[in-house]
DNA sequence: GTCCTTGCAAAGCGTTTGCACAGAA
DNA sequence: TTCTGTGCAAACGCTTTGCAAGGAC
């Protein structure tokens, strides 16, 4: 049975004001990692005074929760994403397209790394994706 | 033995002039993933006609020819390195430095994304270093 | 001459900061 | 009132672009 954002909200202490809240739903029905940009356009239209700043400053604090994350995959714009199950990021070369990748069977061997506290990881992968290849 | 710049710059059909030479140069000697400032930095007392536009002239020339690539571990900076042994990155939330991860033990099971071209791949690791645990 | 390399200056763009206003408690 | 959430406007920093001058060939 999945969390209400009121749950998840208050286990974080963060106040579910409205526009946190339709950040958060977009964050969770959105699967394609938007940027800050992407987010404010989406949002605008129905929250009409919703400004970038405000995006930010959610996201931000977000992040500090621990509810979300960024993901840079080319300088000149963060992704964020909610926090959930662990994979990896394949970017299309060409379509620019990204596509989660599971890392069930992404073996990672951290006995290369003895006394590193390692807090998060990601898979970062570029090439072609199969719709590009024709 | 190893190439020497004239061999490899040949072989990517770029012409080694002074600057040029120079910044791979860096790039070599360089173990710790500069960004563009800091290779300015670095290099422009000794050519101190040199200009960041001339840096980033280059290294899109050396991505391009593959030579090198671009690192992004967070936006607002990229950092480069010179394409050789396979490796990813731990960045320490700390002292933000960052540090190669053999990925040799890194088993990464391609099978998982059937159809896919997969030109590079990197991992990504955050957290703390053994230094910054007192 | 033509082509290539270099570099100044300005623009571009995502992000952050300063500050103020409005609403909630 | 005090605190919190929001948002305009400006600043900031990395990178790219336009264009021109100098050098190589």
């Amino acid at each position: 049975m999945k969390k209400s954002f009121r749950d998840i909200f208050e286990e974080a202490g963060i106040s579910p004001s409205y526009t946190r809240v339709r950040i958060y739903d977009y964050l969770e029905k959105e699967e394609h990692h938007p940027t800050a940009d992407e987010i404010y356009q989406a949002l605008v239209e129905e929250l009409p005074t919703l400004s970038k700043t405000t995006v930010y400053n959610t996201i931000k604090l977000f992040i500090e929760k621990d509810l979300a994350k960024k993901v840079v995959l080319n300088n000149n714009e963060g992704r964020y994403e909610l926090i959930r199950h662990e994979h990896g990021h394949f970017v299309c070369d060409k379509c620019h397209r990204i596509y989660d990748i599971p890392t069930d069977s992404l073996n990672v061997n951290l006995d290369v790394m003895p006394g590193f506290i390692v807090k998060d990881k990601d898979i970062h992968m570029k090439g072609i994706c199969p719709s590009c290849q024709e």
